[in-house]
DNA sequence: AAAATTAACTTGCTTTTTGCAAGTTAATTT
DNA sequence: AAATTAACTTGCAAAAAGCAAGTTAATTTT
């Protein structure tokens, strides 16, 4: 696995050490955004991961404490993997991401539309989101 | 250069195809708040950057509009480098990050005081650093 | 005014990470 | 019983990161 290892004490920094990449936030944002909950169901997403980077990345992911693997509710076949606290509390950082994005990159008409209503009440949302979230995850 | 490609037209997943990695934000953290301007400047971070790694991130920063190169008003030897309005507006996500790694990772004192500040007006404070940095963009 | 230093890179090479295709194993479906 | 699905692992090539040393122009020191 990628090694983690902290390149200093300053908090921008440590989170990059942890979610900095490609391919951590968009695991996240699947599994809070887009209702997936299974490493095929990662698999199958636009971006397209490559299946040793994604065994990778959930290893990690799971290794600081932002997933965990649980069984699935439907069949032994399956991992269910979701959200921790600490994994749900990354929200704030993929809003200001869309928000930033929507500003100043091409995105999808329907992006554009969300961050229009986004924008008008970020926090509400936010705010809104997050306690579904850690509702659901009980 | 690392070549800028759009995986898909996902807002999350388009920010990250130009700042996910390691260092891009850091070197907008060291513009934005800890008044680097400068390549060498840029290298003196803890966190040692490589030199053909800064070199090459400085170069897609300014490609991708979150910086310009100007000539640096005390030396011709000297780059000056800034950011623009689009790298300006990269402060909330940065703000997200700090207070995400303030609660779950190790970090310095002064950054877990700093977070306890933040939390308290998050919207007044970024709303007042936007400003600021924005006017002394001018 | 020559020599040393500084600033911003570049180059070459090794190590690490990513990407891609194919293979494995257990569970499930046909 | 055979085929399919799910979650990986393995092997290898390509890309990116890390490291040390070198280059060039501007600036400072002697």
């Amino acid at each position: 696995m990628k090694q983690l290892k902290q390149r200093s004490d300053c908090p921008i920094s440590s989170a990059l050490d942890i979610i900095g990449d490609k391919w951590s936030l968009l695991i996240v944002r699947d599994i809070m955004m887009n209702g997936k909950n299974t490493y095929n169901e990662f698999l199958k997403s636009v971006e397209k991961i490559a299946t040793n980077v994604l065994a990778d990345r959930l290893t990690m992911l799971e290794a600081t404490g932002i997933i965990t693997k649980e069984e699935h509710p439907e069949s032994k076949a399956k991992i269910y993997y979701k959200l921790t606290e600490k994994g749900i509390d990354l929200l704030p950082v993929l809003i200001e991401l869309i928000l930033w994005a929507d500003e100043y990159l091409p995105v999808s008409k329907s992006a554009v539309a969300y961050g229009k209503v986004l924008k008008k009440d970020k926090a509400g949302i936010t705010k809104q989101m997050m306690a579904a979230l850690k509702k659901a995850n009980k």
